[in-house]
DNA sequence: GCCAACGTTGGC
DNA sequence: GCCAACGTTGGC
């Protein structure tokens, strides 16, 4: 089992957005870098556990615990020619985009991002590095441990 | 709204 | 395959 840490903008999808869902489950749609996408296709399992941050947003930080409920699938948007998700590269026989689906388990107080640069034990997060804009992350096991230990209540 | 950092594009 | 230009991200 694999730990993710997942940015979603709140303005957009925010956790209680998805605790609104049926299931508490959101598509993970719209990503569009090749480095997240391939850590949804390649490597994202169901029962992996998950961040769920906020970001772009006046309080940036995690906002929950959730999990992947659904292995990698075609982004449906990819291929809507009215969507600005639209890649006119893409073919439903070579998709080019995916989602996963997101469950969240767990909302949480929001642990921002001055109380997570607040421990030696963190300083490796990708989230924290200058200039990170991934927005899925791979998050040791030992950080997982950490914050869900000590930072989340 | 600023701007540093990074990813992508496209001419050569 | 290089790299300058451009677009995007995201904290501040």
């Amino acid at each position: 089992m694999r730990y993710w840490l997942m940015k979603s903008e709140p303005s957009v999808v925010g956790i209680d957005d998805v605790l609104a869902m049926p299931n508490q489950t959101v598509d993970w749609w719209g990503v569009r870098n090749y480095q997240a996408r391939n850590f949804m296709r390649d490597q994202m399992a169901v029962g992996d556990k998950v961040f769920f941050y906020h970001s772009s947003c006046p309080q940036p930080g995690i906002a929950g615990l959730a999990e992947v409920a659904k292995k990698a699938y075609p982004d449906r948007m990819q291929f809507d020619p009215e969507s600005p998700y639209f890649d006119p590269k893409s073919t439903p026989e070579n998709p080019r985009w995916v989602n996963v689906d997101v469950r969240v388990t767990q909302k949480t107080r929001l642990v921002g991002l001055d109380e997570l640069r607040a421990h030696p034990e963190l300083a490796h997060l990708r989230i924290l590095q200058r200039g990170n804009r991934l927005s899925i992350t791979p998050i040791d096991p030992a950080e997982w441990d950490f914050i869900v230990r000590n930072l989340i209540t």
